[in-house]
DNA sequence: CTCGTTTCTAACCAATCGTTTAGATATTGG
DNA sequence: CCAATATCTAAACGATTGGTTAGAAACGAG
């Protein structure tokens, strides 16, 4: 009986999630969402409810985004090693065409001092706690106590997100230094 | 002849900083900005000329905010244990009554995607580069050679960043075992 | 006191923010 | 073909943004 819908809320949230991730969650406003997006302000709100439902979901396309890396970071037998790997595979989805846009979780944690936006921060948290448990699971196969493995987790998570922000502002070699110098680090404190 | 300024520059600017330090610069509108500096808008733009023209005022004075701490790393003949010093002392420097506000400049630099404020980021370059040369002279003094110096230079300087960007997000004492972490696993990279 | 100069108050500016709504436009079962 | 229902366009919403300005108020030299 209705009319049909013109779009598919997957592609949409694709060019979203893209202007989210170069401009940010406060410097991208509803017009430019708008004519990135393709479609009324009208079918937006049908569709999303509100901007902060558009960054939600776009926080979510971002994740399966990502989904492919850290499958491959389970899957490994490496320890330590396959985290390392981890984060050159991050470094490649936070590249784009001329420059690194860092990772979109780290950068929206990075700009919302706004403790008031609990529904983004959770989402966030979310994405952060499952990457933490992940590099544990690695490091008890690497052969660390419990004790340690979580420590070092809270260590190379903050290192992630680093990372995240290191490549948004010094070249590539920089940042491939930077990786290449903490696993050295980490590994020196392992055979000691 | 004329009428006399109710108000002094320095003491204005400090109640900006913290504001910017805390909301960041999005997030602090020239009407706050009116509420906490205790003066008018017209005397804002009289004074400083622009919502920019008030944070770089801010932004030098966050670096003099700073400079005991870069003095005591300056003078001291610690080698790489004054850089650890330092960073504590920075911790401090950054934390408030209740949390972290991290670093005004990395706060800024991470939330300002905008690559048109090209004052703001060279005000944050110059003070970055500044850290950097201080680096590298500690760790000459150390002994390592030049270009090993220069590379973990680079090093810390990004270690500082995300040293403030965890100070914000997770619990001081997480921070703590980053830092303890960070510097037993570069001493153990010396000693191989 | 008066005049010239400056700072102050307070209203105002256009532009943009996120969000809403009225009405035209499709679409399809009956 | 019509009536029902959903999506579209486009204009408008109040609030807030950074920035401006006219006129009152305060000062000090003459």
């Amino acid at each position: 009986m209705p009319r049909k819908k013109s779009y598919e809320d997957n592609d949409v949230i694709e060019k979203a999630t893209e202007l989210f991730w170069r401009n940010g969650y406060q410097n991208t406003s509803m017009s430019l969402l708008e004519s990135t997006m393709g479609i009324n302000k009208f079918s937006i709100y049908a569709s999303f409810g509100s901007k902060q439902g558009v960054f939600i979901a776009s926080l979510q396309a971002y994740r399966t985004l990502h989904s492919t890396a850290i499958i491959k970071l389970k899957q490994s037998n490496q320890g330590l090693m396959a985290i390392k790997t981890f984060f050159y595979d991050c470094l490649d989805i936070y590249h784009d065409t001329d420059c690194s846009k860092g990772c979109l979780m780290s950068n929206t944690r990075a700009q919302l001092n706004n403790h008031k936006e609990t529904k983004i921060l959770a989402e966030i948290q979310s994405f952060v706690d499952y990457q933490r448990q992940l590099f544990i699971d690695k490091l008890l196969e690497h052969g660390l106590d419990q004790s340690t493995a979580v420590k070092q987790a809270n260590y190379l998570i903050i290192t992630k997100q680093s990372i995240s922000a290191a490549s948004k502002v010094h070249p590539i070699e920089q940042v491939h230094d930077y990786i290449e110098f903490t696993f050295n680090a980490i590994s020196a404190t392992h055979t000691h």
